[in-house]
DNA sequence: TCGAATTCCGTTTTT
DNA sequence: CGGAATTCGA
């Protein structure tokens, strides 16, 4: 079978172009993966040598199936498909003078990074109410992106707020260099700077590669922007895909003008535009372009299909989250009877929170699902707790794991004698475990906690001469620490779930091995530490997958459902205030959306329980951006709703005062309210206020409805009325 | 120092 | 509501 077998004159195009620069504008679902893996075989086919080229994507779980593909199109292997986080961390590891700490350094994941921005900020003696160590971790990681070093970023800082991030800046790049350790953003922020400042670094990695493609173009930042090009300066055979209409990492840094301005940085780059869907149904496709047309930063241009209309885009509005669940529930039963598998159907939210209710409701219905993401395997307590000693074995001067692995279990090193050691390390400059060598002449210490601090040390020396493969130390190290038997005996509700995790940490190790005969324990580690949620996640088990928008981008599926279509949620909060952000979000959406083949649903809920209160929510303005002809409006229970073709409501069921599906207002966060006043409430209706307490955004207000029952409501979400 | 009890606080989205 | 941080008694 030829490579070119039925595709596109476009299509064609873009496989079998030469050399030069070269940008796939693919809209959703035109056939852009297929079009990059083969084209790779094409090359290959021409006589290219397959280690001559390298191809980025977005997910390793991306890489591997490209990878694959290749593989069963030309029978080949040897081609580069890698993340660009994966691939910086090779490169660095391949280059050993490339970075102060060489090349047996740690990668800390986002909790790693905060834990050590919380040290920083802890040894700083900054302690505010209003910045989080999360917003300063997210500050330095946009400076990082922006490949602004310390020292540039100090000039730079105007206000208060940039001169304490400076500090903890400097404190925390200081840190990771003593821990050796590098957080995501370092492994492209030095790969970056090495490719445009390193003159020995850039010529050995420009002449790497004879073809370099990278996918998902519109979603790369400025450093990773960089990198690309510098990789394919040599050849300048560099072929970029993307959509800019699915430019959804905007927060993380993504800058949408690297693809936009492609042809600037290029002038002489050929363009072609897959414009025809090949994935969804007219009328999906319809709603989506639709949608996405209200955009306004955006390259005109039009998505069509020549497939069938299809079954109309059905839209329905819950009372409230469980409601919702339920009837999603009920609509994949539906289609189960249509013929659908579970393995077929999706369930996607904006939010991770989300998807509590919906599990509770498929796994009391007994319906098999998997959730992607949310609390990742590796990110278990349990795991962390075990992958701390195994950092310490592979890299001694990580403090961040030493400092959780040394009391955990629990072995009488408590907090003051941990100040100690803390302090000692750094009067002299060493490490955690450097100071706890010389432990037993530290002063100020008892004689119970330098025994405690004794048998640690011994420890982690018994740990340290085991030999093994990862799975073997792995399971050495879960038994040797006494962190199983401490598990069997404590209280831990989840104690046996978390047993099992333990198990498949060993199993995760085995097949690492398995997989990587020349693999070592820092390999696993750092596989460990680059997979994403979507990485874990294999199709072909008939079971409903449940995950963010985000998480579903590059993926199809037959029937989905977009869940929680509110104002505040999607579009999210945090997003409303400028009209980017909204268009970020809706570009969310058009994702969301396009991700369906036959069949979709789209919900919302008029209350959902936030933070353990119900509060109110109007739906979401994209809602009323849709084709009302691609459109069916259904109740709850799947009966049609038959209204005129102008309505402002979608979610009146029990009520028939409408809800008017209004843009949500600011309300005066000072306007409180008092015991006895008389107030509406769009759902609820007239009530008497019995309390409120709480200020600012947290205001709580309880309100008692006649005929509805008492409510407690938050004063931020909650559109309530004085009357 | 430990662990149970209590309070606090959060939510975008993720490599 | 649910996990993390903090407090407090033993």
């Amino acid at each position: 079978m030829s490579i070119l077998d039925n595709c596109t004159p476009a299509q064609v195009e873009a496989i079998t172009h030469g050399d030069g620069p070269m940008l796939v504008v693919a809209g959703a679902g035109s056939g852009k993966t297929r079009v990059i893996t083969s084209r790779i075989a094409y090359l290959i086919q021409q006589g290219v040598p397959p280690w001559k080229i390298l191809a980025i994507t977005f997910t390793n779980k991306a890489a591997g199936e490209m990878k694959e593909r290749v593989r069963t199109l030309v029978g080949e292997a040897r081609v580069w498909v890698s993340t660009f986080h994966s691939m910086c961390a090779r490169m660095l590891r391949q280059s050993p003078d490339a970075i102060d700490c060489g090349k047996d350094f740690t990668i800390y994941d986002a909790a790693d990074s905060l834990s050590c921005i919380k040290a920083c900020l802890k040894e700083l003696d900054i302690d505010s109410e209003h910045w989080t160590p999360a917003s300063i971790q997210a500050v330095i990681s946009n400076a990082k992106n922006e490949l602004q070093t310390v020292e540039q970023f100090e000039s730079r800082a105007g206000n208060f707020f940039e001169r304490t991030v400076a500090k903890v800046y400097r404190l925390y790049q200081a840190r990771l260099q003593q821990n050796h350790s590098l957080d995501f953003d370092d492994l492209l922020f030095y790969v970056a700077k090495l490719m445009t400042e390193d003159t020995p670094f850039r010529e050995h990695w420009s002449r790497r590669f004879d073809y370099v493609l990278i996918d998902e173009y519109q979603d790369t930042n400025h450093a990773q922007y960089l990198i690309a090009r510098e990789l394919a300066a040599e050849t300048r055979n560099i072929c970029a895909t993307g959509d800019p209409d699915q430019s959804i990492y905007g927060w993380r840094g993504a800058d949408i003008r690297n693809i936009l301005e492609f042809e600037k940085e290029y002038s002489d780059a050929k363009v072609v535009k897959l414009e025809e869907n090949f994935r969804s149904t007219a009328n999906i496709l319809k709603v989506a372009e639709q949608v996405i047309a209200n955009n306004t930063e955006r390259i005109d241009r039009a998505l069509y299909t020549r497939g069938e209309a299809g079954a109309k885009v059905r839209l329905t509005g819950a009372d409230d989250e469980e409601q919702e669940a339920e009837a999603i529930y009920a609509r994949i039963q539906q289609m189960r009877s249509s013929g659908y598998r579970y393995g077929d159907i999706a369930v996607f939210y904006r939010t991770n929170f989300q998807s509590r209710v919906i599990e509770r409701v498929l796994g009391l219905e007994g319906a098999p699902y998997v959730i992607v993401g949310t609390v990742e395997f590796y990110n278990r307590k349990e795991i962390k707790d075990i992958l701390a000693y195994l950092r310490l074995l592979v890299n001694p001067r990580d403090d961040v794991a030493a400092f959780r692995a040394i009391n955990t279990p629990p072995r009488g090193i408590g907090s003051q004698t941990l100040a100690a050691l803390q302090d000692e390390a750094r009067r002299y400059n060493f490490s955690l475990l450097e100071a706890l060598e010389r432990s037993n002449e530290l002063p100020g210490l008892g004689a119970r906690a330098i025994k405690a601090l004794g048998t640690f040390r011994s420890l982690i020396g018994e740990i340290a001469s085991f030999e093994g493969t990862a799975a073997e130390i792995v399971d050495h190290v879960i038994k040797k620490s006494g962190y199983i038997q401490w598990l069997r005996t404590s209280k831990d509700e989840n104690r046996e779930e978390r047993e099992e995790n333990l198990g498949e940490l060993v199993t995760s190790a085995a097949r690492y091995d398995e997989r990587t005969p020349d693999g070592s324990l820092q390999g696993f580690l750092e596989e460990v530490a680059l997979v994403s949620q979507i990485d874990e996640y294999r199709d072909g088990d008939d079971r409903i997958t449940l995950m963010t928008v985000h998480a579903a981008k590059g993926l199809e599926f037959p029937v989905v459902f977009v869940s929680g279509m509110e104002e505040g949620l999607f579009p999210h909060h945090n997003s409303m205030e400028s009209e980017s952000g909204v268009q970020e979000e809706r570009r969310l959406f058009y994702v969301a959306v396009t991700r369906a083949k036959k069949e979709l649903f789209i919900t919302h809920a008029g209350s959902r329980m936030r933070f353990g209160m119900i509060t109110p929510a109007l739906p979401s303005r994209f809602l009323r951006e849709m084709p009302a002809e691609a459109i069916e409006k259904q109740t709850p229970y799947g009966e049609e709703i038959e209204e005129p073709a102008v309505s402002k409501t979608y979610a009146v069921r029990r009520r028939e005062k409408a809800v008017a599906p209004e843009i949500a207002r600011d309300y005066p966060e000072t306007d409180t309210f008092r015991a006895g006043d008389v107030v509406r409430h769009p759902t609820f209706g007239r009530g008497e206020v019995v309390e409120c307490s709480g200020a600012g955004s947290r205001t709580t207000v309880i309100v008692r409805f006649p005929g509805v029952g008492v409510k407690r409501l938050m004063l931020h979400y909650a559109k309530l009325e004085k009357v």
